[in-house]
DNA sequence: GAGTTTTTGCAAATGTATTGCATTTAGTAT
DNA sequence: ATACTAAATGCAATACATTTGCAAAAACTC
């Protein structure tokens, strides 16, 4: 169910501009996109979406550099393919925030940002958690119903 | 610093017998090669240090069967890259028990399982985790150490 | 509106992972 | 020990995600 209210909450513009990145169309794009929903979406998905009127390159080096800037963070589904989101506000360039948990379906491999706070974790002498990523897996809701409605055909 | 008092740990004959898989020259030496070390080994390190003797899809398929049969886990570093280490004893084919936390060096890419037990995560409705992966990510202490050895040449 | 810098698109290449199939090997029964 | 059968391996080809180099196009500045 993508959440469209949410689209309202940024500015591509606006957020260009602070970052001191230069306005394109490719750029304002890519914003609009992943803005439409609370739920990361994938590259490949991004792809299948923008193939049309973004270049492929284009757009990976348009996510490599939001998420420099702290306009996107990425998170890597169960596969090791790369997921976007749009960063909380307190996301910089230097300092990503987003400490929340993400929940991974390992049947429509969509994932979730929680509004659940990823917990503090005490690190043993010799390493220092600079960010931390908090992932849990099982099935959504959505494919949890399908399961049940059609016997056991997962997609 | 490879841990060889690991090794002694685990004992690959026993191991497959105990999974009901086949004893072959192949599937020991990926045991023995990622028992030398508690620290998570890539896919593409095990591939530099086997590729002679062992096809590149064989260690693939044989990566996930013990994936599969609960003897690895599987940990994706920052990159998407996969990583692997030996499971706990209480890991099995149906559900993987490694609930440590992971700690990913941004530097040199490591994956250090930590004896830090994976915080319990509360889920919101709808969402029912399966397993969770909780990593860390900062610079390990060897990579902190090079660094400060040798101004910024990092790596 | 011209000039400079950055961004884009295209082609090619790299790296990780999977599939199909013929050959080899392990475990088992003889 | 030997033969049999099922499973595992190696090789070639393929899929997919991502990166690099470079020329053309677009964005900001004066």
């Amino acid at each position: 169910m993508p959440n469209l209210s949410d689209m309202t909450k940024i500015n591509p513009t606006a957020l260009l501009k602070e970052n001191g990145l230069k306005h394109t169309r490719q750029r304002v794009r890519v914003l609009e996109e992943i803005a439409l929903d609370t739920v990361a979406i994938s590259q490949p998905e991004l792809e299948k979406k923008l193939g049309k009127e973004i270049d492929r390159v284009t757009l990976y080096r348009i996510l490599n550099i939001y998420q420099d800037k702290g306009i996107l963070h990425r998170i890597m589904d169960i596969n090791g393919t790369a997921n976007y989101a749009i960063c909380s506000a307190a996301c910089s360039e230097d300092h990503h925030h987003d400490d929340h948990v993400h929940f991974n379906c390992t049947c429509c491999l969509k994932i979730y940002c929680l509004e659940v706070k990823a917990p503090h974790l005490k690190m043993p002498h010799g390493f220092k958690a600079v960010t931390t990523n908090t992932t849990a897996y099982g099935i959504c809701e959505k494919c949890a119903q399908l399961e049940t409605e059609s016997g056991t055909e997962l997609q």
